[in-house]
Order: structure tokens, then sequence, then C-alpha cells
DNA sequence: ATCAAACACGCAAATAATTGCAATTATGCT
DNA sequence: AGCATAATTGCAATTATTTGCGTGTTTGAT
């Protein structure tokens, strides 16, 4: 058996039951004990479960009663997510959008991710309430019902006055010649103060909005560094976009 | 049983009732007292529950907007809410702390209700993010994941510089003589500043909290003009807030 | 003041985790 | 293919954690 194989049977169990432990592990995949704790620290690492002395439980084991199914593109969001992830360090500093990608990207944090991560989105705010090691510092405002994001002007102010390692950003438009762009003014000029004191900008949009134009720019195409779809990022659609220095995945 | 397991247990039952025994959890969790006890210790160490004599409480009241009938004292916190709704009037500016019973008032907030809403609370915001008519403005800052309310000096200065008809706060602690007194520091602060730039103070507690200390004042008798209680308006226990000259309903 | 319940401390047994090391197995490269 | 290198695995010795029990102390309600 190889190891991936029976790194996937180890989840699979722990989905069952909500809990393994190291010795049956060792029984019913026929491996020591040291080899499934090798394991279970690899997928702890991961964040695919959290290890306990004796064995793992799920990293669920919270009550989400969030609505985590009812996401359009669930599975797309998720995989944009998990690339997402891939850019975020240990002691970064973030500010991280709106928007259901995000969601699911900060859902995936894994438990001994600690990082400060300033958000402007209440079911953002929400989600990171409960891991154990991030600070998240919520920006104050007028609340947009809609969208469960606040804005104001003095949180543009707000964020003038810092800077962050790198920003992630959905978006409802972009565009290889026009750049980022957004749908409400507002929130295009949240946008527009948050790119500028950002390291690194990276934007997540499902390919369909690629290509699209919206009401208000953002910022244009120089000043975004990443580009995160749920497509390969050597797809065709895309080549604009590197060319141009963005880095596709 | 793993540990953790057992913990988290513990810390289930807890939100549910709001106390724990220790000895009951030894023979619910079959274990010896001794480990309840010194995962008691190591809960309270992190924060998530307050250690008492024979058992522990909860330290801060997480508020999950979506289960409803999990609230502990639901009954008397509708009632409370109740009592609390009718001192509000069409086209008031509030400020709503946190706490259950503020989330229960916001729940029954009828649809037609016209007011502006300031919160520190992101349950209470999330609340009324689906409120026709009503404002809502959230305070920035630092996230408290505990009690799942922001805080920060900003926030203060924020406060400072606005003027409301009334607020509605919780107390963790109310005394005749003493004032109304707050657990955590920062909260008290922010209690602190609320309530000078409020015309309406209002105060709402169970009565179990009636005569009971915390560290931190926020208030003295004086600055409160209304006191909300599950009790009858008459009743003996709060003849002394009466007799003080605030409105006891 | 009294007394049972709750607690703290140390100890010992059992179980689990870690570490270094050697044997085996996979992988990449010419 | 053949070889070098890296990864994986099991083993043994050591260390750490968890747990229950005995002892003596503290607590708090009457």
């Amino acid at each position: 058996m190889l190891k991936k194989e029976r790194q996937i049977e180890i989840l699979s169990q722990l989905e069952k039951s909500k809990k393994v432990l190291s010795t049956e592990l060792s029984l019913s995949l026929n491996v020591s004990e040291d080899t499934i704790r090798r394991d279970l620290k690899e997928l702890a690492n991961e964040g695919k479960l959290l290890k306990v002395h004796g064995g793992a439980l799920t990293t669920a084991q919270k009550v989400y009663t969030f609505r985590e199914n009812e996401i359009f593109d669930h599975d797309k969001k998720l995989l944009m997510a998990k690339k997402a992830l891939t850019l975020i360090e240990d002691n970064d500093v973030l500010i991280i959008g709106g928007g259901t990608t995000n969601l699911e990207l900060v859902g995936i944090f894994p438990p001994d991710l600690g990082i400060t991560v300033f958000t402007y989105s209440i079911p953002i705010a929400m989600r990171l309430s409960d891991h154990p090691k991030i600070e998240v510092i919520l920006f104050g405002g007028k609340l947009m019902k809609s969208a469960q994001v606040t804005v104001g002007l003095d949180m543009i102010q707000n964020i003038s006055n810092m800077r962050a390692d790198a920003c992630f950003l959905s978006s409802s438009g972009i565009d290889v010649d026009t750049g980022l762009m957004e749908i409400d003014w507002e929130v295009s000029q949240l946008k527009k103060a948050i790119v500028r004191v950002c390291d690194k900008v990276v934007i997540m949009s499902t390919v369909e909005k690629i290509d699209t134009k919206q009401r208000f720019l953002v910022c244009g195409i120089d000043k975004i560094n990443h580009l995160i779809t749920e497509a390969e990022s050597d797809s065709s659609l895309l080549q604009g976009f590197r060319k141009r220095g963005v880095h596709v995945l």
C-alpha cells in the first residue's frame, strides 16, 4: 500500500467516525504506529486533520452551521482557495476582501497558521473567529446589507495608513487591457485603497468573469501580481495576463 | 475517549448550559474527577472557560446567530427584549452592545421600524443585515474571538464623536451602590464611552446578575435610566434601583 | 465552628511521542 | 538498464503525556 493511498484511507476513516486512533490505524492498515504518527503529523501540517495525543480528530469539530454547501460553484472556488493558500506564509499581514471565494479560502486556513487578517467582510471575520492563531481586525463602517460588507470613508483613511504583505480580492470583472473592475462604486474605492498599500495583489476570479467589464475601475493590470482562476494556469484564455507579467495560477 | 475529544465535549456542554459540574462530568465522561479538574484547569488557562469551585462557567457568552434555540435562558431574554422594545421609537439612533439578550432584541424588531443602529457586535450586525429599514453601522477593531465583538482605541474615539438617543447594554454585574460593572477591561472602557454619548442608558440584566460585582466599573447607578430584568418590575429585589431613580421594567 | 465536598500535590503505571539509525523501497538521471 | 540519491518504513531507546490514587489541605455551606 502506497503512502498516499494510506493517507487517503486515514482521511476517509476520519470522515466517517470523526476520530481515529493511532493504534487502531496501525492494525487495520498493517503498518507500525510510527508510520501512522508520521502520516498524521503530515496531514495535520496540511490542515487536513487535528492531531492529538493518541490519534486525530476532524478539524471540523466546530459547529459550522455555515451554509458551505450553498456556495455557488463550490468546487471551483475551493480549488481557487487551495491555489491561493500556497501564496500565504506564516506571520503575513493580509487584507482579505469579501465574496464566497475568500470565504472558502479562510475556511481552509490550517490551524497552525499564524497570520494577521484585516477584512471588511463580516462572514470572513465570523469564520475566522474560531481560528486559534489568527488575529482578525475588522474595518468598521456602514453595513451594505446585500453583501454583508462594511464600507465608509473612514475605512479608506484607515487603510491608507497601513501596509500589508498581500491582499486577496475577488473580482466582478477583469480585463487584460482595462484591469480590475467593480460594480459598486464604494467597493471600488475601497479596493483601490487596498491595492495601494499591499506588496502583493492577488485577484481571484472564475474564468467567466475574465474579459467582462464593469462600471468602476479599481486598478490597471500592472498592479496585479497574481491571478487565480479555476482553470489550468497555461490556459490560452489567460495568455494575455501572463504576457503582461501577471503570475497566473 | 481521547483527551481533546473530552475537552471539546466539556466545552460543548458548557455552551449549552453555561455551567458544568466536575462531579457530573466525571460520571458522564467516565473519568476520574481529577482528570476533569485537570481538563478544566487547562481550558481555563486557554481562556475557554472560567474555573470555579465545583466546576466551571462560561467566560463570555459566544453568540451564534443561527442557533437561536440554544440561547441560554431564551425565555427570560425574550421577555426582556419585549420590554426593551417599548423604549424604542422610529428614527431613533441607538447603540446596541453585545450579548444574547441584545441579539434577542434585534431579532424582534418589527419590519417597519426605521432606526439607525451602531454596534460593535458582529452577530447583531449579521442579524440586522436582513432587516429592510434599519441602517447598521459596525464599529471596527480587533476581533475578540470569545464574544465576537470588536474593540479598539479608535473605536472609543469614534464613539466619543457621536451622539445617540439611547444605548442598550447587557451587564456582567450590577449593584445599587457601585453601578454597572464589566468583566473585561476593554469592554468596560467601551461601555464607558457609550454611556457618555447616549441620552438614555438602558441596562438589561437577568436577576441573577443583580448585586453581583465585577472587576471594572462602567458607570454609577445615576447614569442609568432604565433597568430591564425578567422579573416583575415591582419586585423587592429591585426596590433599591427604583429608589435611586432608575426606571425599572 | 464543623464537616463533607472539592482541591492540590506527588507518585506510579500505562500509554504515546520522539529521536537516531539501519534496512528497504522508490525515483531520477545518465 | 544501472547507479546514485532520496524517501519511506520499522525498530529500539529515550522521553513525554495522561491518568488514577493516596495523602493532606482548603473551601464553603450550615
